[in-house]
DNA sequence: GATGCTATTAAACATTCGTTTGAAACGCAA
DNA sequence: TTGCGTTTCAAACGAATGTTTAATAGCATC
């Protein structure tokens, strides 16, 4: 019952190895034989320190996003000194980053990725506590740049363009690998798109036309 | 060896009931006994029209982009008297209507998101035949509509930011559902969104700021 | 050193699933 | 009807996998 020091570290070894395979495999093509192999212990391991495989792929959701959180804080600035532009491009710049980063914490966008697309109970708090303040934030800055009034489902549409030009690039990572790759090849390549989605979004909230509608 | 009539029909059965079963619980989850049982034939079947189960993916996946494809053809007007910013709202309306059509053919969008987040060796065939032409079609577009020469990179991430705003609608379509399922639920509200993500696009494009490099 | 709790291990268990098999049913021409 | 090729079926096989068990080793405390 007592964990000791000991104990920590190979439940994290269990953890971080469970994040990778998860990560690339999928949560069912992803064996615990796998996971414990990756992370040299035994397979009974798994069912000692979490419950069972579901468990444990909760746990390592919620430890990839700790993790992310912490390599790329979202710190947006709200300071008064700070344009809606610059925190609009401090934003996309963050976001696009945290999504390509393949070195360090690379199954933490994959490992979303797959979550939102195929989502289990783990989603709905990670959506509550993380994806709904992000959102708000985006909100705001989109209503400080449309030189005019936008109403609730104009202003929605517009954060969610903001979001899919970055998610494009990690959810169709593949096809971009095969039909072009260059473009987030490098991290000066990143910084590159990160910039583009910038001046596009820019451009399309600042010279957006008033809905006839309203 | 020489099929008969009464064999295509059950073949098309099972064809039909893979690539439902395929697209709601992905391939590894998808049991061949839960096709067969939707399907009502017995699990032999699929071994004995298709090779195994990886087959009659493939072929599941090929039959639901002609499907498809038949539904929403892509016929992207070509025509002189076609303005540029008319060739690109019928193109973003047609191929938004195709991912979030649930209804008759509902499977086909999501069939081919999970195919693109976990790729297979099946991808690069419909990469190649079905997705080039259509990167093609919207690239020529994007040239006529910004005021100022681009380089490739450039180009690329416009498409890719055209493609990201409608893809998100399909890819994040669980948090959307979370967050505020009213912008996608009626087929008006889709049309609504079209109608966004076209005139977003369009102020972009139409007021993108040269790259300081160029 | 003895004791009691924690951690680890190898082996086995039970289930699921893709695939195969061999026979039965069916359709159709001679 | 008889015979033959095609299609369908129930049953079983074999491999993979999540989970459990029972025994062993490690480690701190008295």
């Amino acid at each position: 019952m007592i964990p000791s020091q000991l104990a920590e570290v190979t439940r994290e070894r269990v953890l971080r190895a469970a994040g990778e395979v998860f990560a690339e495999r999928g949560f069912r093509d992803a064996t615990v034989r796998d996971i414990c192999g990756k992370a040299g212990v035994n397979v009974a391991s798994v069912n000692y320190y979490f419950r069972n495989k579901e468990a444990l792929y909760c746990e390592a959701l919620s430890f990839a996003f700790e993790e992310a959180e912490e390599r790329y804080p979202f710190d947006c600035p709200e300071g008064e000194g700070v344009t809606p532009a610059e925190r609009l491009r401090h934003f996309i710049r963050n976001f696009l980053m945290r999504l390509l980063d393949d070195t360090h914490l690379g199954w933490h966008g994959k490992l979303i990725t797959r979550e939102i697309l195929s989502p289990t109970a783990a989603l709905v708090p990670i959506v509550d506590s993380i994806m709904k303040p992000r959102f708000d934030a985006v909100r705001r800055i989109v209503i400080q740049l449309v030189p005019h009034p936008l109403d609730d489902d104009s202003l929605e549409r517009c954060v969610l363009s903001i979001f899919g030009q970055c998610l494009v690039y990690r959810h169709a990572r593949s096809v971009i690998d095969q039909m072009r790759p260059q473009i987030v090849a490098g991290p000066e390549d990143r910084e590159a798109t990160a910039e583009h989605v910038f001046r596009f979004v820019l451009a399309a909230l600042t010279h957006l036309p008033p809905t006839p509608g309203t």
